[in-house]
Order: C-alpha cells, then structure tokens, then sequence
DNA sequence: TGTACATCAGTGAACGCGCGTTCACTGATGTAC
DNA sequence: TGTACATCAGTGAACGCGCGTTCACTGATGTAC
C-alpha cells in the first residue's frame, strides 16, 4: 500500500482525502466566481465545488460566506499596496513621475486583477471588518495621498487643492474608467482603450492644475 | 352592500381586491429595494411583497423578475435624458455652462434616483434588452455627447481631443465620484462632499483643456 | 523501524429558507341589453 | 335601472432548486515511544 501511495503523491499537485492547500484553492475560486458573476452572484457552495470539496468543507478554513470574501478583498489589497509602492519608487525622485506610475499602477491592478478588486470595491464588505483588512487598506491609501502630496507642492499655493481633493480625483476618475470601459459592460462600447482614456484624463487633469506644460505631453 | 363598499373605496388609495395601479407600485417597491440591497439583493417576491400582492400577481404586469428590473432602468433613463436635456437647455447659448450643467445634472440624478441609476448602471442589464431601453439610452447619451461636442468647438484644432474622449472623461469622474463619494460606502469617508468634489475636477480638467482661464472659477 | 494513538481535514446527510415560476382557481370589474 | 355574462387581476398552493450552515462521522496524517 504504501509504497503504490507514493506514486501518486509524488510530484504530484496535492490530492486525495487532504486536500493540502484548501484554503487558497478556495479564496482562488472565489476570485474567479466573483469575477464572473458579481459580488453577490458568488456562493461559498459553488466556490466549494470548484476547489472539488464539499461545501462543509469550507468550514474548517473561514467562518462562512463572508469571511470567505473578506479574505480575497485583504489579499487583493496587499497585491494593490504593494503594487502602488513599487510604482511610487519607480517613480522618484520626480513628484510627476512617481504620481503617474500610481495611476496606471491602479488601472493596471484593476485590469489584472478583476475579482480582487470588485471583493475590496464593489462586494460591499467593510474595510473595517477586521483590523489586518484595515491595515493594508490604509497602506494602499497613504501611497496614493503620499504621491498626491508630493505633487501638489509643486502648484502655487493660491490655486494648490488639498492632497485629499487632489487624490480623490484621480481616484474617481480612475474607478470611473475600470467601471464603464475597462470592463465589458453588456451593450457599453468603450469609444477608447481604458489606458489611453486614463491616461489622457489624467494629463489634462494635471494641465489644469499646471504641473504640466501645455505642449507636454507626460 | 353595495353602498358600504362605497364607503372604503370613495376617495381612499386605491385598495382590495384590485390594485388599482400594481404596475407602477411594483417598479417603485423594485426601486426602493434595489437602492437598499444592491441589483442581486433584491427579489421579486420581495417586491411583491412590499406592494401587498402575491409574487405570482407580479406576472400579470411582467414577464418575471427581468423584465421589472428592465423597467425601472428604463423609467430611470427617461428621468435622466429629460433632466440633461433640460441642463443643456438651460445653459444655452453658452457651451461652457451648457456642459457644466448636464455635469451638475448627472450628479444630482445618481444623488436623487439611486434605485434608477442602480438599476441603470449596475444591475448588469443591457441597454440593448429591448428597443425602447436603447432608444431613451442613446437620447441620454445624445446630450452628453452634444454637450461636449459643443464645447470643443472652443478647443484649438491642435490639442483638441475628440469629442467622444472629452465626453467618456467627464462621464468617468461624474461615475467614479458616484460611486466612491456619493454613497455611503461602508468604512470609505468621503474627504469632501460629492458634489464639491466633482465641480472642482471637473473645473480643474477644463482648465487643462484650456476652456477656463487660469483665475476664472466657473 | 514499527506500532498506538491523537489530531485534524475532510465527508455526506440533513436542516430550514427563500427564491422564481406555474397553475387552476375565484372574486371584482366593466359591459351589453 | 337591473340583470347576465365576459373579462381580467388577483389568490394560494405547489414545484424544484440551490443556498448557507450544522452535525456526527471517518479516513488520512503526524507524532511518541
């Protein structure tokens, strides 16, 4: 028996009664059900299924549904902080360059990474449910208002908008890309690529507030 | 009888066996329902429910649970086309407060309608279900597009984005605060009010575009 | 190295629930005479 | 004005389904000796 066993298990992807690695199997197949059927479209049955166990299974790993979801969200934002701090550094020491690696670093997360980031936007779950999740949310946050801030030392005081504002913006008309054209939308035809639309904003964006010259391009 | 029944129904909502108006009490019951628990939250017996009927009454009105959502999308876009409308009319001659009017329009709409514009935007629905929902659809879209297409006639020729960019960059911020700001996302403050946030990014992009001078606010 | 045993990660059956939808029905309304 | 009848908008019971969750269980794994 033994020695049979050991030609399955060997080398093998982990199988048989244990499943090995049941936990990320399963956070794995709700960010792919949560991808493709919404927030609320997601079952912890059908997320169960697919990581070939039974349901009650999942029990031994989250305490229910919605500690499930939790889980993908705080995954999705530390890939989404550290993402946005690798691109802040990339960035520097130039405020600009550093503050347009962020966005594209959003819009390049949100296009990667689709059922990551409708668990943390879009699942309703609050940043708050537990403190790790609000922990690395914050992080994620402080890179954005840090590059935002560090740009807007470079407008004239008289016409400099708060760091928050600032952000807030760009984060809108961020999210707004990767909610009307990044995504399929049923019967929504993106007239534009979401990055060239993003991008473009942007620029203009940073125009009105004159941190770039009118014939610069980035 | 006959003349106590007079009695309860001379004068009173209209009430007993007959509805009276069950159509229309289904959608309004499906747009409080939809704003309350999201697109997948609500149920038709839910709604059924709430407007004192059996959910079976609902099939009398309706083709099933679909097809009322689809009709209070459509009931939304047609509050919506006539409120741009009205915006870009009422901004005439000026192309300038033409477009910022339809932009204050959008806002004001998500804030006043959340049901519809849920329904509308977020409910996974296709614009293209049925003729007339792509029909007031594209009356909405219309005006955006005229708005904006007006407002680059100011734009010189060489840094002149296209039209439909200009349009799908206002409308991606109009959504991205909606969506981020404008609700009470659960563990997600809003740093400053809507619709503060929207008319300065809005201000802001239009002086990058060069359609407000550098001193002029609005 | 082999055996006994504790631990642990699964199973599978069961639960109560609310869902969307169907069906034959019935009571109220409107109309023709 | 009153009566007969057709139309129509509701009822209520039933369906099959999949959900999240619980429970006692069992087979596999790891450890002590």
């Amino acid at each position: 028996m033994h020695q049979f066993a050991a030609v399955w298990t060997f080398g093998m992807p982990k199988r048989g009664y244990h499943h090995g690695n049941l936990r990320q199997a399963l956070v794995d197949a709700a960010l792919q059900l949560i991808e493709a059927k919404g927030p609320t479209g997601f079952t912890l049955s059908e997320a169960a299924k697919q990581a070939g166990v039974t349901p009650a299974a999942v029990y031994r790993h989250f305490e229910g549904r919605d500690d499930l979801i939790a889980e993908a969200a705080r995954q999705g934002y530390e890939i989404f902080a550290d993402l946005m701090e690798f691109a802040y550094q990339k960035g520097q020491p130039s405020a600009l360059a550093a503050f347009s690696a962020t966005g594209r670093a959003y819009l390049a997360f949100a296009r990667k990474h689709p059922g990551h980031y409708i668990a943390m936007f879009e699942s309703g779950i609050s940043v708050n449910r537990t403190v790790e999740l609000a922990a690395v949310s914050a992080r994620a946050n402080a890179v954005m208002e840090k590059a935002a801030s560090d740009l807007s030392q470079h407008i004239p005081l008289d016409k400099r908008p708060p760091a928050s504002m600032f952000s807030a913006h760009i984060w809108a008309m961020s999210h707004g890309v990767v909610e009307l054209f990044a995504r399929n939308s049923p019967g929504r035809a993106s007239p534009f690529p979401a990055d060239e639309l993003l991008e473009t904003g942007i620029g203009i964006y940073l125009r009105g507030l004159g941190l770039i010259k009118p014939d610069q391009s980035d």
